[in-house]
Formats: C-alpha cells, structure tokens, sequence
DNA sequence: GATAAGTACATCAGTTTGATTTAGAATGGT
DNA sequence: ACCATTCTAAATCAAACTGATGTACTTATC
C-alpha cells in the first residue's frame, strides 16, 4: 500500500504565496511568548513592512489577532505590540487509542477548552459506531459553547500503522474490528467539518511543537510509551511522515518493549503474580503499573525489568537522534507520568554516553510537557498545524 | 556547535516563486527519460499552459534545454518534446578522502564530462594546501575545455562530522591536521566559484537520487561504505541535515564496523596475517579486501567475520527504514564493489524480514548504480541540486 | 475542416518601493 | 512648570511591478 507520490514536484501560483505569508506571520505571533510588533514580524519574517502590515490588517479582520498594548522604545512611535487571540478560532482533536477514546476542543494557542472521554466502542456495526462517534463531537460542541464555523476541522489520532489514502488503521494490533473503517471520510461526512488523520505518534509530537516540550525546537524526536511505542520525528522543522506515512515506527525493539511483552516478562519472572496476566488493552497497562509501584517499593527484580527497558529506549532514541542529529528528545504518551522518574536517570547517562553527544551539540531528554491527553491533544494540533501552519509544502499547488 | 536555526519561518514572495516554478519545469524535463512537452509539463507541475510556455522560453533563451523532434498523437499539432541539454551548465565536485582527492565535473544531467584524482596531501601550511586544490581545479576545468561562465559552482564532499557555518571539518577522525581549515571559503574566494560543502555520505545520495538508484524514489536510505561508514536519508523528497547538518551518523553501530575494526578482528582471529595491520587510510582498504579475497577463497572464518558485518548493517538499516518509512535502500561507497556479492545474501533476508516490511509496502535493496566516484559526483550534484532543483525551501526569503 | 498544441493579450493578486501620516518622547524657550 | 516644536520610529497610502491565469487566437498536422 504504498502511496502514489506525485513523481515530480508541483509549481505554485500567487494565491498560494498569499496564504503562505498569512500563516507565516501568525505562526511568528503565535511563537512568540509575549507576542510581536509589525516591525518585529518584518524582520523576522523578511517580508516587507508593508506586506506584514496587510496581512495584520487580514489577521485582525477574522479575529485571529488583536492588538495588545504598546512597547515604547526610547523615542519615536511606540511599537504596537499583537498576540494571538486563543478564541479566534478551535480545533477538535480525537485519539482513539485501544482502551479510551479521548475528545478535546483546543484554542489557538494549544490550550484544551474542553475535553470528554469514551472507553472505546467493539465494532460491530461500522454505521453504528461511526454514528456514536460523531454524535460524540457534536455533543463536545455543544457544551463546549463555541459555534460551528470558529472550528477550523477534526483531527484523529490512531495507532499506527495507517492508510493515509483510505484514512483508516491497518491491522491495529489492539484494536480488532476498527480495520477497514473509512474513519477519516465517514467522519468528514457526519460532522461537516474537514478531517485530517495520522498516527498518534506524530499527533504527540506536532502537539509538542505547538504547545508542548519542543516549541522553540524544529530537531527533536518524540517518544511516545502508551500501549506501543513509537516516535515521532521532526527534522529541520518537518515532520517525517514517510513513503507511506508510517515514519516512527520501531524495529527490532518494538517487539520485545509493549506493555504487554513487559508485563509477561514480569509474570514469567514471577515479580507479578499469574492474576495479573492483562486480556484487554487497559489492563496491560495497570498490571505495568503495579510493576512500578513495586519497582518502587523496592522490589528488585521487578527494578531490574524496568531498568532493562529503559536502557533498551535509551539505546534506541539515542541511536535515533545520532541518525537525525537531534537537539532535543521528548519523552511522552499515556504510562510516561508513571515511568518518567525510573526512566530519566537510566536513559540520561546513555544519551550523554554517545558519541556524538557533546562531540557535535547538546542532546537534551526531557518528560512531555503535556499529560494524558497529549494524543488528543496532537490530534486538534494536526489541524492547527495544517490550517495555520507555515510549512513550504503548502505553497505547493494541489 | 548547533547552528542558529531561524526562530520563525521567513515569508516568500514573486521573484522566489518565477525562480521556483522555473526550477520545478527544468527538474520534470530532466527527470523524465525522453523529455516532456509543454502540454505534458502543465499537467505535471499544475500550473497553466501559458505559464509553462513562458518558463520553457527562458529555458531556451538560457541554453539549458533544446526542442528534440515532435510526438504526434493521431490528430492535431503535435507536441514539440524538451529535452535538457546537457551541456547547458556545469557543475565540479571535490571529495576529500582520507586517502585519495576525486575532482570531476559533471554536466546537467549527471554525466561526468571529467575527472582527476590525487593523493590527500598531509596538511602542513593551510594556505599552500588550499592553492594547490584551487589550482587542482583550474587545471580540471582547463582540461574538460569548458567556458568558466557555463560552470555554476564547486561542491565539496568531506568525511563528518562537519561545522556547517565554518565550513570546515570537524575532528576528521583519518584526516589529521584539516580540522578547521575553512575549506569552503577559501576555495570561494580561490577559484570564484560559489562553494557548497556537505557531508560525502549526503553528498552520494544527492548523487544517487540526480542520476543513480535512486532517481524515482523520494523516500530511500543510502549507506556509505567507505573509509568510515555513514546513511544518506531521503525522506518525502528532502535530504536530512538536521540541527548541525550532520545527520547519518550512526551510532553504535559505526564503532566496530569500521573498515579499521574489521581488520584488527580478522588479525586477531588469525585469518590475516600480522603484517596486514594498517598503518595509513589507504592499507585498511587494501587489506580489507585481502579478506574478502579469503572469503571468496572459501576460508570460513573470514567469512563468518564478513556475515557478521553484513549483519550488523542489515539490522541497522532495517531499524532505520522502518523509522523513515523507507522504500529503497541503496548501498555504495568505494568498498561496496568489493563488498556487494557477499553482503546482499545476507542483508535482503533480514530486509524482507522486518516487521513492517511487507506489512506497508515493499522495501527494496539494492547496489549504487555509480561507481567510486560517488563522493564526488555527489559533490557536483550538491551544486546542482541547491541552484537547479525544486526545493520548496528555496521559495523562502533569506 | 477537425483537433490539439502553443502563444498573445488583458486581467488579477500579492509584494515592493517611496512618500506620507501618526504617536509618543525629547528639547528648549518662556 | 508649561507648552509648542522637533525628532524618531512605526505604520499606512498610493503607485508600480511581477508573475500566474483565463480567453481568444494562431499554428501544425491528420
């Protein structure tokens, strides 16, 4: 299923340019913490003072931004200072992950207006389950009290891997049933809204760009750890999405690193007792956290497991960074909060020990700054980053 | 060492996209094996007949392409074809190895109209090293005979890591004394020439994406066998550079599988003689193909220490491909010829056996399809790539 | 004459250039 | 202390410019 790529690159036109510098000066106001002047932005941008003032006035116009006091120099006109207004305009982010779905609406600076979570349906009947989903958003609308056309789209996040051209999951690992399901389509339909999909792993790590661990960063790999594992990588300030969209996945150490693979390695060495044995996709999880709580408390064995796991990540992303030339790993994802301070002194000390850490420029690892919902989260954020987002790709014509 | 990275993205404006649109025509033309018309060019790149008809007028002003005969359909006028002309413009590449200097120049469509190789001269006074390489140039392009104003610029090719902003090498591990020498710059102001300079292992994908393995493919992995080992990453049709321009590298892996490595390996398991033990860059080469001599001989254990290398690649560059989402990985260097026949047997079953091999979509290996010049035609090939290809990237304002 | 390829010309959209206006601080005289 | 003047940098206005597009026209072959 390899996606058909255009064989040679498309030109662009004047329409495209416009919106292009429209996105590229709000994605400078966005970035910038305490928010920008015109002159600022003409700098920064390298367009002209006039151009910069044109697209303020567009900006201003549909309510993305508003003006926000003045910053006086010394002498002359003081700079009249823009930011972002969060209520300009919303996306909804959907995760399904295995055991919950996760819905949120988002403002434009990434910060979550809303949220609701579902335990994720068995489908039986495509029709049926694709109904209950959108009424689903609806109802997040609804109370959410934001109207219908300050929402920019729906973003879903799925484990990978996918289809991006039919926008459904191919043989989920966990989550039998959903395979097949035109999910991204079906969606679009329902609800009205454009629907944008991809893997929960690069939704993770877009939503780290925007409002997360790596906003000032445009090298870093994320590390998701929720029911698998990915990452999700970002080079020179693009994502990689790959020949099939399936970038982030994770060889040889996949396998042998799922919460299930862990928790049956616990069992077998007798550090959790046979009840725990996980049959569905949230218990794996809380049997690994009863793992933790003994790690712990002291438990040695169960130390030993953990710490096995977290020099086998720390190989791997170290690995990855080398092959990428990161400046900074993000670590994230659902069972992250519980392991983050087990991980971070196994995992430090390895990143620090490669070769080319130090020899080249700093590798920094950090936990996500973003919680639970980060998927979700990343999934509203796959349709700022598309809608509002300066990437070079756009400009491209269709 | 990172390099400053632009906070924000920087804006674009006309002149960048005439340029732009002109390099996606002149980039179709010359992907395509028999050349393109107007007609077809306006369906590739999507802009509009009349657009193409003004960009191929440039094009045939400037000499870089030529109207090759005509195709006709069953009715009407039939198509006048495009072709590149080779010789419209031309490009030098430079590889420093740590043995041997490779000069070529390369015309338009990647053929190598001339080359030159000299020993690596040891650095004692800089600025005679750096005359002697200009001068080394000047006598190329004397020899090929082609006008100074046809040549659009020098690419040099080093081992990494590199310091992009200097334009130096950094720490070369097996070329002692031209750490910080500011080769790219000085060549600039020698020959006055503009002088890119990359990695060789960057470089030889570049190479092999303009005119060797990989020219119908935007998503590969190249691996470099040579001195030192190293990957060229492609990913949706941009070159990977990250943070400090030096991604590739690779990690653990590249500690013992140095051409050095493997050479003490087989001294101390006895399969080579004392005698063999390198003392120069040149002599590891030299006797590592004494041991591929023995292999082909039937000596096992020169052999199982060839399998074992072979191995440790593979797993590599499967974990990669499967990280980037890769669909070909091509192998080249200047060992690989040596190398191939004894290393795909065992590479193409750990490939093919790769979890999401097959899962997503085929994976393909295969051998470069440029020989030990690579480095270097890559080298020109950076050039060619920076001033003649579509990059979106260049559409942004400095 | 029919058909498809390619071109001339006017139009349109977005950026740039250069001149102009605007808002506040600094100056200096009373 | 007060106030008009001057200065400076920010922001905007108006006109020019550039490159893509749509429509109508010409060209070349069957």
């Amino acid at each position: 299923m390899t996606i058909d790529q255009p064989t040679v690159r498309r030109g662009t036109n004047l329409p495209r340019v416009g919106d292009f510098n429209e996105s590229v000066v709000l994605d400078a106001i966005r970035r910038a913490p305490d928010g920008l002047s015109r002159v600022e932005l003409a700098a920064a941008t390298g367009l002209s003072a006039q151009t910069v003032s044109n697209i303020c006035r567009r900006l201003l116009d549909r309510g993305l931004v508003v003006e926000a006091g003045k910053k006086g120099g010394r002498v002359g006109k003081p700079r009249t200072v823009l930011q972002v207004s969060p209520g300009g305009s919303f996306a909804i982010g959907v995760h399904l992950d295995p055991a919950v779905v996760t819905y949120v609406v988002l403002d434009l600076i990434g910060g979550v207006v809303h949220s609701m979570r579902q335990p994720t349906p068995q489908v039986v009947d495509q029709a049926e389950t694709l109904a209950d989903m959108s009424t689903a958003v609806q109802r997040l609308v609804d109370e959410s009290g934001i109207p219908r056309e300050r929402i920019l789209g729906l973003g879903v996040a799925v484990p990978g891997p996918i289809d991006p051209v039919a926008g459904a999951v191919v043989e989920p690992p966990q989550l039998a049933g959903w395979e097949r399901v035109p999910l991204r389509d079906q969606l679009s339909l329902a609800t009205g809204w454009p629907v944008v999909m991809d893997k929960d792993v690069i939704a993770a790590a877009i939503a780290e760009r925007w409002a997360g661990a790596a906003v000032h960063s445009g090298n870093f790999l994320f590390f998701y750890l929720g029911t698998g594992s990915g990452m999700g990588v970002v080079v020179n300030d693009v994502v990689l999405r790959g020949v099939s969209g399936n970038a982030g996945e994770i060889g040889g150490l996949d396998a042998n690193c799922t919460t299930y693979a862990l928790v049956e390695e616990a069992i077998e060495r007798g550090v959790l007792g046979r009840e725990k044995a996980p049959v569905g996709p949230g218990e794996a999880e809380r049997s690994l956290l009863d793992l933790v709580a003994l790690a712990d408390a002291g438990d040695s064995s169960a130390r030993s497991i953990i710490d096995g796991w977290a020099r086998r990540v720390g190989l791997g992303v170290s690995a990855a960074a080398t092959l990428v030339d990161s400046e900074l790993i993000v670590f994230g994802g659902p069972i992250w909060p519980h392991l983050g301070r087990l991980f971070l002194p196994v995992i430090n000390p390895i990143v620090a020990a490669s070769p080319f850490v130090g020899k080249m420029h700093e590798t920094a690892v950090t936990g996500t700054a973003l919680g639970d919902d980060v998927g979700a989260v990343g999934a509203a954020c796959l349709v700022l980053d598309q809608t509002l987002s300066a990437r070079p790709q756009s400009l491209l014509l269709a």
